[in-house]
DNA sequence: GATGAAATTGAATATGATTTTCAATTTCAG
DNA sequence: CTGAAATTGAAAATCATATTCAATTTCATC
């Protein structure tokens, strides 16, 4: 069903922390990477019930928190102060349309080097970035 | 003491929506204007009652709201899920020091021109966006 | 300057998202 | 299988922010 890898990475981080194994996470995990977009802990929790009706609100949370510390989620937070967890893959950054919610996601190598530079001249050494472009989608601009 | 042209602006914008002119509008204007950095309404709360010990707290969230529709002020929500407001000058984005917490602003040409391009490429219109480098800084990188 | 309708204030209460608490349950090493 | 340690989940607690509402203030008009 799931990826064989993400389940692995889990346990080997759930192992070397002296964590367990447990049907919750797994399944938490499991509907966690098929979802494959930006969700909240709620909308998570709701899809997780759909399959698993007997996991709770906070084991949900908690499993996301968890999630993030093995470096199988990330969290953001867009433009309204709402918590969003994504699956960590490769680095990138988003176009968010304000009016459908859609998230597109893109690559630039250009700015990345840039970011870099600006980094250098400040004395500042870049762990992460957020990069975020708002406005409307093509659909949205069309529709209006 | 405050700036005249932003005491100007909200009066402008009060008079356009017929709202009124307040003690408590003003105060919390000039307050929020002086410290130019980039305040939590929690924060900014506590710089208010230091100055004008009877102004509550909804009315300082309230301002901040009316600040932000004026175009005074900006809402952001930097890592951590917490609403900071800053002053809303030219467009600038933001270098985050994860350690310190201090915030860097910069500027970057060349930045802005492959935003452009990466929107167009989607069908994008770009209202705003936000770019945020979190990291350590200089002197963070020293103490360590 | 007085008047009163409409807007504003602020204390208290509500909200919504997330976290903590804690007793009962589950996992897993031995 | 056993028991210690971790986990769960329901309920309660937090934390930031929003809403309610009676009392107060503003301001256009007299």
């Amino acid at each position: 069903m799931a990826s064989e890898i993400e389940k692995r990475t889990l346990d080997r981080y759930l192992e070397e922390h002296n964590l367990k194994h447990t049907k919750q996470r797994e399944a938490i995990l499991e509907v966690f990477l098929s979802l494959k977009g930006h969700v909240t802990g709620e909308e998570l929790y709701g899809k997780v019930r759909e399959a698993h009706p007997q996991v709770g609100y906070t084991t949900v949370y908690r499993t996301l928190k968890l999630l993030c510390a093995a470096g199988l989620a990330n969290e953001s937070h867009f433009d309204g102060g709402i918590t969003r967890y994504e699956i960590q893959h490769e680095h990138h950054d988003h176009l968010v349309c304000t009016r459908c919610g859609k998230i597109i996601e893109f690559d630039c190598e250009m700015i990345e080097t840039a970011q870099e530079r600006i980094a250098k001249e400040h004395g500042f050494r870049v762990l992460r970035h957020r990069h975020e472009l708002y406005g409307h989608c093509a659909d949205c601009r069309e529709a209006s």
